[in-house]
DNA sequence: ATACTTGACATAACAGTGTTATTAGTTCGC
DNA sequence: GCGAACTAATAACACTGTTATGTCAAGTAT
């Protein structure tokens, strides 16, 4: 069915070629300029070729934040699965928790297209998304290993994936706040990152009084 | 010492008057629009009149952003504050938490003015951060009451206001997962709080071990 | 009352943004 | 060579925040 001419393989590899050369561009004024700073006139600039290149390639600015927000999460990603799984299920969770910290803190600008609404229009694609999901996903199998070991009473706190998602809150919470400067510094930001991951260690390995009775004050 | 003449009184009252009315506007138009449609000239043709009348009542866009910004705060702290404090201690802070997320839900585009950098080059000043720790200090003064009355045991956590800034991290977590739609409905985010809400209380409430021996599995 | 200062405001412009219509060139299958 | 498709530059449009210029009204001082 090739009745009119099919754009030839050389093209097609040329044309990801090109995407990641732009990408990486893209990437690297991200980091070093902030999110504020990457506008498509300036990527033409220092790609040497005048905008409309950047329209063949990605539909939109969108199209290219869509590509750094899916690659932010895939760092993220990539650094979850380094954190070893030899020792004990719950280390092995808070040990997630701390990695999640220092690879927002050291991909700051990835974290906040990924999380904060830092580009005026832009909202990640459905597609993006699911790639959010495998990330998160990894936690979540540390959390059901815990559920496994007992060490989490699910039954009275709820399946591996809600917990999970507590957790990601907390993590993500602190480091936002830590992001946006409420914390002071980055050692102030660690030190009570670990308090939180104590803390809702203790929530998770001791039951949940869901009528809360037995732990009343003398009032 | 008046040598030149000296601006009237009625001169400072229309300032202030002129001041608020745009500030008003401002704040409609952040609500209904988003805040990528608050835009200078939006706001002066809203007003019937031109852009340099923004400029005269206040230095930049960020300075008005700024007086939004400390507007939102003082929402968040009126609803805090609104929450009785005759119950039991932890009960109050768990109260002030669901309080916390209803202001933060019905106040979204505020509360992305607050801790999301929505826009561009966006940052409270000094000044206005002041006002975004009177709202913190509610929470802290709550977690204190908690550890007056023995519920948290502050010699395993640390000093109320570390605790209280774990607490506001996962709470604004829990929020800003929600607010970008990564926990699904609104009623998902309810839920998750609610849940994160007993977590955190049984971290707080159970002493808290800093050397993690006693609690691992076979393994 | 006239001169002067000061503030308020409109017009128009500057520099920047994302995006695109027009145009021209280049490359490929036939 | 021919025609179809892709690629790319130029220039423009519609926005954005901001400001230089100029005008007008209102007040004080002499």
């Amino acid at each position: 069915m090739s009745t009119h001419p099919v754009p030839d393989d050389a093209r097609a590899a040329n044309r990801i070629n090109m995407r990641r050369q732009i990408l990486n561009l893209a990437s690297q004024l991200l980091t070093t300029e902030g999110p504020q700073a990457l506008s498509m006139r300036k990527l033409a600039l220092a790609l040497g070729v005048s905008t409309i290149v950047l329209y063949t390639y990605f539909k939109d600015k969108q199209d290219i934040l869509d590509e750094l927000y899916k690659e932010g999460f895939e760092r993220l990603r990539q650094d979850l699965l380094a954190v070893p799984q030899g020792q004990d299920a719950m280390e092995y969770v808070m040990e997630l928790g701390r990695t999640y910290r220092r690879s927002a803190v050291n991909n700051a600008t990835y974290y906040q297209i990924m999380f904060s609404r830092c580009v005026p229009g832009f909202n990640p694609s459905e597609a993006s998304r699911e790639t959010s999901k495998q990330a998160f996903g990894i936690l979540a199998a540390g959390v059901q290993r815990c559920i496994d070991a007992n060490i989490i009473q699910a039954a009275h706190i709820g399946p591996a994936a809600e917990v999970a998602q507590v957790l990601w809150g907390m993590l993500h919470g602190m480091i936002s706040l830590e992001l946006f400067g409420y914390l002071g510094s980055a050692a102030a930001g660690e030190a009570l990152l670990e308090q939180a991951i104590q803390t809702i260690k203790s929530g998770f390995t001791h039951p949940n009084p869901t009528q809360p009775t037995h732990l009343r004050t003398m009032s």
